[in-house]
DNA sequence: ACCGTCCCTGAATCATTGG
DNA sequence: TCCAATGATTCAGGGACGG
């Protein structure tokens, strides 16, 4: 089966068509049983989604379910994973499946993907999560760990410090002879854990394309990080508007998807397109539709209390405050680009605009520009990260051996 | 059978000796089927509580299990309802149980307890949820809607404004003649979701009495506010430590608590007699007291690619990458600080710790340190924002009137 | 193959110090 | 005397290791 298309057509034919052991990571959405039929509509309202979720009972559901199952446990590597993704409705049911199919023994995870939610008026608790099962099909899986940062509570300076026994067995800080704190190795930071909080999408965010149960890009990003790495092949049996792909195509993976529909795979086609195009496109403009900014620029645009502008490959922000009455443009210089290049693209998108002061955050290399060759309007400012790495080098070399 | 005590003996012989639909609320926290031994000692360690929690097979666990459910059922009035604590270990099966004796209709929800707790090696997702399972005996159930506090982002007076629909349908908020907002009638919050985030009883808490899985009696208060009334009778078929009792008596609550071990009741007893529950600080204050930065600090930090340390005066980060197998500790200058002042604390703060490389980020002076005061090891770096001020200030003096 | 023991872990508390 | 700052403590984990 070809890489990186969307394939319509029935789920398990189409799984029956995928070699064995060809697969690196299965993440699934089927059917929640929510036994009714779903539909949207798209923004512009021209055209309507949707698909039922309406069964004769329980057993069809899960006998339909338990054949996909074993198919995909056949076509994963011994690497590989599963993700299937429900809702309260038949977890219980579907992880009995993944029992059998997989085995009590490559059951990894619950994950319980939760989100503040809009709320109505039902008795009982407002329902603000979804289960995600993860099994692997062997015990020797892909992983990679996620770090996150220190719970407020830590007390981090002390959890750098190593520790010792002492002759009871109490566990103590280490001091040398000095009475000097004895420092461990580096450390990361909290693994991720199995509770995430990821939004819902916003009835109106940008990313919604109108079909129903769309999954969010952040979630998949997650789970394909987790468990995969690049150019591995991800494959989603189910993949409606095609989320799953979006984000294998994102983050470098191949990607197989299948669904029923017609106007589903189309509309996964078409948002795929514009994709796939941006990621030739130095993935500029996929970043901006699915991520806009990079967590990293944001932080750099917030430090210098600048907002963020979307879409402007010359520009990446626009300071708080005017200069001379004029707004002030920052672009942050990007891992492709040459410090040069990003200048050019400064220039480019300020031209005819008449900002009298133009700032340029250099990143990710030290070549330096001529001040005479640069226009007096454009500054370039190195980040502090870039400073940081200098200190650390020369300080290197400075420190006595 | 009496009223507000603690029972030693079988749980499912006791239950047989309860009348039926006599009990409002039923919480239950058996065994999860870990295939272990759980122990623990008292904090004087002067006693040793434990509990097997080894079985057989699934099935033999379950066939207990079982029998509890139905005379549980029985015990219940029509308007109560059952909360099974489990994990994911049996979590399904548990699950397809409660289906069985309470019927599929009676499902209400799957509330998810999560917690942040120590983290370990592990290869995988670190743990950090446990799984209630919320089942009534009738549609007719008992429910006291819970509300919270609104999020963080919701925009609080718009809430509390009417709305009305202008003529073309769509919704706006109202305003009288006089221009004014129209407020609404009041709003109580957010009714309470299925996720619950709820300290785990920490290894130092007060309130832990030193008996296996104890769980928070916050979590507790939670459920039998949700579930019942003031003078209502709540059962707790395996009390071990007597959580769900204290709770009860402190809203309020008649209770009938079970356990097998001598010890366990005994200790149960002593509890009820002198009540300890923590003021969780971490509650009591909310998050945000902890969170000691600003945004542009932490902006700030995650720029440079810094973790953020919340509890020392001296130390504001540290960067994710060592030097020289040291950390790197940061500070940023803070608004009512001098450099010099900033300098005095990053030093105090890295006393004896041997840190090679220090790094101050400073903010808002033009102050400059002499570099021959400055030991060899701490670094000053001008923020990006500093710089920008400085670049306006003489741009502004070149600029053609 | 299975067991107990030891180690590393970090969240959130208690405990002690310092002004 | 009272906070505020920070040092000390310990576990419904989980891997490695040795008998």
């Amino acid at each position: 089966m070809e890489l990186n298309k969307i394939y319509k057509g029935n789920s398990l034919t189409k799984l029956k068509s995928i070699a064995d052991n060809s697969i690196d990571l299965i993440y699934m959405d089927p059917p929640f049983f929510t036994q009714r039929k779903h539909q949207l509509s798209s923004k512009n309202a021209k055209q309507k989604f949707e698909f039922s979720d309406v069964w004769e009972n329980v057993e069809a559901y899960l006998a339909f379910i338990q054949r996909i199952l074993i198919e995909s446990k056949r076509v994963l590597k011994d690497t590989g994973s599963i993700f299937l993704h429900c809702d309260k409705t038949a977890s219980h049911h579907l992880r009995l499946l993944l029992d059998q199919v997989f085995g009590v023994n490559n059951f990894r995870s619950e994950i319980i993907w939760f989100y503040k939610r809009w709320s109505n008026a039902k008795k009982g608790l407002l329902n603000a999560h979804q289960n995600i099962y993860f099994y692997s099909k062997s015990n020797n899986f892909k992983f990679n760990t996620i770090y996150q940062d220190y719970s407020l509570t830590t007390n981090i300076d002390q959890i750098l410090q190593e520790r010792t026994r002492q002759l009871n067995g109490k566990s103590t800080y280490k001091r040398d002879e000095k009475g000097q704190v004895v420092l461990g190795k580096e450390k990361k930071g909290v693994p991720l854990s199995d509770v995430w909080e990821i939004p819902y999408l916003n009835p109106k965010a940008r990313e919604r394309v109108g079909y129903p149960t769309q999954k969010p890009v952040l979630l998949l990003n997650q789970i394909i990080k987790i468990a995969s790495d690049e150019n591995d092949v991800v494959l989603d049996p189910f993949c409606g508007s095609g989320t799953t792909c979006v984000s294998a195509a994102f983050l470098k993976r191949a990607f197989i998807g299948i669904d029923i529909s017609k106007d589903a795979v189309k509309l996964a086609r078409k948002r795929l397109d514009k994709m796939v195009i941006t990621q030739s496109d130095l993935l500029q403009k996929g970043k901006q539709f699915y991520l806009e900014k990079t967590p990293k620029e944001l932080y750099i645009l917030k430090s210098i209390g600048a907002f963020p502008v979307q879409r402007n490959s010359g520009i990446d922000g626009f300071l708080d405050h005017h200069f001379n009455g004029k707004p002030i443009p920052v672009k942050i210089q990007s891992k492709e680009e040459t410090l040069e290049n990003s200048i050019a693209k400064l220039e480019k998108a300020s031209n005819n605009k008449g900002y009298e002061l133009k700032i340029i955050i250099q990143t990710n290399s030290k070549e330096n520009i001529s001040l005479l060759e640069l226009n007096p309007d454009v500054k370039v400012i190195k980040s502090m990260g870039l400073k940081i790495q200098e200190i650390k080098s020369v300080q290197k070399e400075l420190i006595p051996k």
